[in-house]
DNA sequence: TCTGGGGTCCTAGGACCC
DNA sequence: TCTGGGGTCCTAGGACCC
């Protein structure tokens, strides 16, 4: 519940005054920077423009970006740049290293001229938004309109590339940019919603499925084997069989090709399950206080995303690994999730976790290429609120855990736990009385890190 | 010689509980 | 004590995405 919204009420008036429903079906734009880090490295260089640049991952490993003109030779994502310096050198190709900071101002610049063409928007990655249409008709009677105008808009302002696909579905709105993206003729809009049925049919056949967003290389093969090639041949291909074949989500994908909208629009950001941090090292090293510092300062970067989205977790994996294209070389990769006694946010908990997981994991005789730390079991609903509770049930874990509740609050300084009830006979439950997200503890952490 | 980093979801299997 | 079915939680691993 908690709908009040206008857009209720004035659904049920409808309804009441004319007895038709009105059903106003979704439509989704996917608006998406053409080769993002090479277009903002552009805007503030331009000497960069019309030339063949690609922007290189950490330590300079590989491109994850590449202008058209290094498309065009034949560059695929993620190749590794020792492996492009020869074409580098004979096509004049401009590498650079990366700098997050410049995209990720780059991308707040085009997200808020976003929010200016619809109140319904979802950040899906740094350089992509999907938008609902739904209810801007009389603003835009054509949605391709409104994509022109987002291109123009965006070019003139950030002087960014932008494609613009729009469909029914989230799934068809990034096939319609896929397509924006690579045939010139639709100007950077490709509007499934207005156009003809035979051209659109016409598209559908002619697209590789294995460009369906959700579409991998794994199930790409396994189509292929059952004679589905095409986005066509894939959303015609019954859904149950979908199913029975590759499970819920594929499922869902074939009623998203069908203009079925199963994905709907996620406009606020949830919070993170999970944190990593990890890096590969510059050059491999072996010793475990090298590797020690380098776990540390990865918890501690984590921790801090950790605090900044007001979560805790309840566990921390450390994991280290050689490299693995060497293959010539013995290898060794492990990771250790070592649980916390109570959900935590702390920098200096999580770093003695980790380093306990790291020393167990640790083998000598190794050239180590990488190390990280992943936070798990996160809570975000812990933001240490105030909360009152009651305690049911009457058997000696009550006791234990009132004495427990009294241990927490002193230490915290006021009430900061959540109370279980008892259910029938022997169940625990944990039972809220307050509508305040606070913070929880689970029954069997208890013992752990209270036994004395 | 040199090969990124950060996420999500789903499934399977084991431990444990009622 | 006999027993099976149903449920949760956790972890690992795979596939996919940007």
């Amino acid at each position: 519940m908690g709908s009040g919204s206008g857009d209720g009420s004035t659904f049920y008036r409808i309804i009441m005054s004319t007895g038709i429903i009105p059903v106003s079906r979704p439509l989704f734009a996917l608006v998406d920077v053409n080769n993002f880090y090479v277009s903002c490295e552009r805007a503030f260089n331009p000497n960069l423009i019309n030339r063949p640049v690609v922007v290189l991952s950490n330590n300079d490993g590989c491109a994850v970006a590449r202008s058209n003109e290094v498309k065009a030779l034949g560059v695929k994502m993620g190749t590794p740049w020792f492996q492009l310096k020869d074409l580098a050198k004979q096509h004049g190709i401009v590498a650079l290293s990366s700098n997050y900071t410049l995209y990720g101002d780059m991308s707040n610049r085009v997200m808020s001229i976003l929010r200016d063409f619809s109140p319904h928007v979802e950040v899906y990655s740094i350089d992509e938004c999907f938008l609902g249409l739904q209810g801007l008709q009389s603003l835009w009677p054509i949605p391709t309109g409104i994509g022109h105008k987002i291109r123009h808009r965006i070019r003139q302002w950030t002087t960014l590339p932008v494609c613009v696909g729009i469909g029914a579905t989230k799934t068809l709105a990034k096939l319609a940019n896929h397509i924006a993206k690579k045939q010139p003729a639709f100007h950077g809009v490709c509007d499934f919603s207005t156009m003809s049925y035979e051209q659109y049919e016409a598209l559908l056949s002619t697209i590789d499925a294995g460009e369906v967003w959700g579409v991998g290389r794994q199930l790409n093969l396994h189509l292929n084997a059952a004679g589905i090639k095409t986005v066509q041949a894939l959303r015609d291909t019954p859904p149950a069989w979908l199913r029975a074949n590759f499970g819920v989500v594929i499922e869902r994908l074939g009623y998203e090709l069908r203009g079925i909208s199963c994905l709907a629009l996620e406009e606020v950001l949830a919070p993170k399950k999970q944190i990593i941090s990890s890096r590969s090292f510059g050059q491999l090293i072996d010793h475990l206080t090298e590797l020690s510092e380098s776990v540390a300062s990865h918890t501690s970067s984590a921790a801090e995303k950790l605090r900044r989205q007001n979560s805790v977790c309840n566990a921390i994996q450390v994991f280290i690994r050689t490299n693995p294209f060497r293959e010539q070389e013995k290898q060794y990769s492990n990771c250790m999730t070592v649980p916390l006694p109570n959900a935590s946010s702390d920098t200096r908990l999580l770093v003695r976790a980790a380093l306990f997981g790291l020393k167990r994991i640790y083998r000598p005789g190794y050239a180590y290429k990488k190390a990280g730390v992943i936070l798990t079991g996160i809570d975000s609903a812990a933001v240490h609120q105030e909360s009152l509770f009651t305690l049911h049930g009457a058997d000696d874990r009550s006791a234990r855990l009132m004495k427990v509740l009294d241990q927490l609050n002193q230490r915290y300084g006021r009430e900061t736990v959540s109370v279980f009830s008892v259910g029938s006979n022997k169940s625990w439950s944990m039972q809220r009385e307050s509508m305040s997200p606070c913070y929880t503890t689970k029954w069997q952490d208890v013992p752990i890190a209270y036994a004395h």
